[in-house]
DNA sequence: ATCGAGCATGTAATCGATTGCATACTCTTC
DNA sequence: GAAGAGTATGCAATCGATTACATGCTCGAT
């Protein structure tokens, strides 16, 4: 009972042409006379013939898909990104892929496998821990022209990255802060080793000197941007002899974990202690207070990564540019307030 | 420089057999003799051989891949499920294609056009809301056999269904509640014509007339699964005659949202009104407070699902048992509390 | 009338695998 | 030593498209 789907050859027949003529209505229609056009998209509709891309795809030597590779496809920041990035290839020829790095790990051959097994034309990689060999694996085969970095990247390797300005956020955090007068800040980093942590930690620390704020150790708090982690550096700040009076987080769900806590041993924020994070996350506008945070554009930032692989894909040989950093943007919410005196 | 990748012929004409051989000791090594079967395995590693899988599933009539048909790529609570179903094709030789069925619409015969592209070979819908003329257009070409859903379905058709037992949740909420000595309880439903909303509200009515509490329609407020919906909703509940002292809500989100709008009218949860979810997803534990929740198996209703299509893809014909519903699980935090009096 | 340019179309090779069938070879058995 | 069974391997068709090249036709210029 299930029809065979319809071949070119099928097609050709029913139009009584060559598949060669059929092939060319679809590629380059205004290469075959008017006439035999007509008759062929005539039979195209007759059959309801497809194009199998599978075999289109052999032919012409491309995978017709790309490759994401998220970190942890649970956590929320994450997913803004995928909508965006799916958004993106809509209009493009390409499918999507994704897989999580985090329940996948990936073997040091197994990016540069995909593209061996002809899955993939192209990949992003949203996870800055790749391993170098994994790169290096891809690089002896020139696939590294065929990945663009997106959010995180690799220190020292040369590839086309979209990120936000995470310095500059960083610094519009700090001098919020500063502004509301606070002057015993905590940061709660991300996890050691990520680029994140290194940009927006220096970009605090910079802002820091500036504005003539001290710079103590202690109060720089390891995280790794789970609601776990701010939930265990509340407790270390809670500890401090002199407490901080603001706290600001290298992730939302890192504040969110640490609101948690610190609401939890009676502390009002903001009237007793302010909390800044970043990313601006859905939930952050309905956390209880409100979280003032940095807002990075994850619609923007994942089409943009989009678009930049598919202009790669079009001609890698090309030379590239460095992309301008997205900017971000304070948002003052409820979680911060004048520091007490 | 780029050295082209190497051919199951470039293997032959190295291991001077033929490529059928070569074929042979990759699909049933035991058909060819050890002494080839070494000679070929060498000539694998030597040329660092790898199989084109795009031609592979050419010759052998399927594309490699499945669709997941997510409604919103955004939502926190499709994370964790997709995790789930990117571990459960883990070990498969399918890769996992992602599209967002919101930002992308689907036109009704797309879904079809997957299949008829040579694009997938099944698919997991997450979506309940997916057109019948969609899957009118898979059922004419006998796609239907190749569609599993997963958390949402679509009533009135016949096809294997992973979900979590939506209506024990909402008897379980509502006992709860009743347990706590709650009499006036309000329910923030999801979407009209959603089938989980159904499931829940029909859920929670039975165990209403069960526990012969009191049915208003006033205490039904319509919501959508979403942050917005909760903070409207508490809008509606706040400005009631007779307040209820709980509010069941049929999602975390709509649960954040409600609390937010709770407690920034003064009241204090759970003191003064208590809240549930549905859905237990991350953030649930940390919101403030504690959010007492159904938690879904989102882990293993994703797994499960794969599984199921990875089954059906392999005997498409055979008929499929119904799948037994989900267990879910009611977990206590802070957010119920005693009925004030 | 002849020639060549230019266009429309067809022929057949090709992409890189899998597999039914044919062939060749090795034993076993009488 | 011949026949037959069984095993190992190769040949070539095939999946469904694209495309270089060949062919044939029309038409205008000489």
């Amino acid at each position: 009972m299930i029809q065979k789907t319809a071949t070119i050859q099928d097609v050709a027949r029913a139009a009584r042409v060559s598949t060669a003529t059929v092939s060319r209505v679809l590629s380059a229609p205004n290469r075959v006379a008017p006439r035999t056009r007509e008759a062929v998209e005539e039979a195209i509709r007759e059959t309801g013939y497809r194009v199998n891309l599978a075999a289109r795809n052999l032919r012409m030597q491309r995978a017709g898909s790309v490759l994401v590779l998220v970190p942890n496809l649970g956590k929320p920041f994450y997913s803004g990104i995928l909508a965006g990035i799916s958004e993106g290839f809509a209009g493009s020829e390409y499918s999507v892929l994704i897989t999580d790095t985090e329940s996948n790990p990936l073997q040091p051959e197994s990016l540069a496998g995909y593209f061996l097994d002809g899955r993939i034309d192209g990949a992003i990689c949203l996870d800055g821990g790749i391993s170098p060999e994994s790169l290096a694996f891809c690089a002896r085969r020139g696939f590294d022209k065929r990945i663009v970095f997106l959010c995180e990247w690799v220190d020292g390797e040369d590839y086309p990255i979209v990120a936000s300005d995470n310095a500059d956020g960083a610094r519009l955090a700090m001098r919020h802060l500063h502004s509301l007068g606070h002057r015993k800040i905590a940061h709660v980093t991300g996890p050691e080793g990520n680029v994140l942590t290194s940009a927006r930690r220096d970009g605090m620390m910079a802002e820091r000197t500036r504005l003539g704020l001290p710079a103590r150790s202690e109060l720089i708090v390891r995280g790794d941007f789970s609601l776990e982690s701010g939930h265990a550096a509340a407790e270390r700040i809670l500890g401090m002899e002199d407490r901080p009076t603001a706290v600001f987080c290298a992730a939302d769900m890192v504040a969110f974990g640490l609101m948690a806590r610190l609401q939890a041993a009676g502390l009002n924020v903001p009237r007793d202690i302010s909390v800044v994070g970043f990313d601006d996350i859905e939930m952050s506008e309905y956390y209880v207070p409100a979280l003032t945070t940095i807002r990075q554009n994850r619609q923007h930032l994942g089409r943009r990564a989009a678009e930049l692989l598919i202009d790669r894909l079009a001609r890698p040989d090309d030379q590239f540019d460095a992309e301008p950093l997205t900017p971000v943007e304070l948002v003052v919410r409820d979680s911060t307030g004048p520091a007490p005196r």
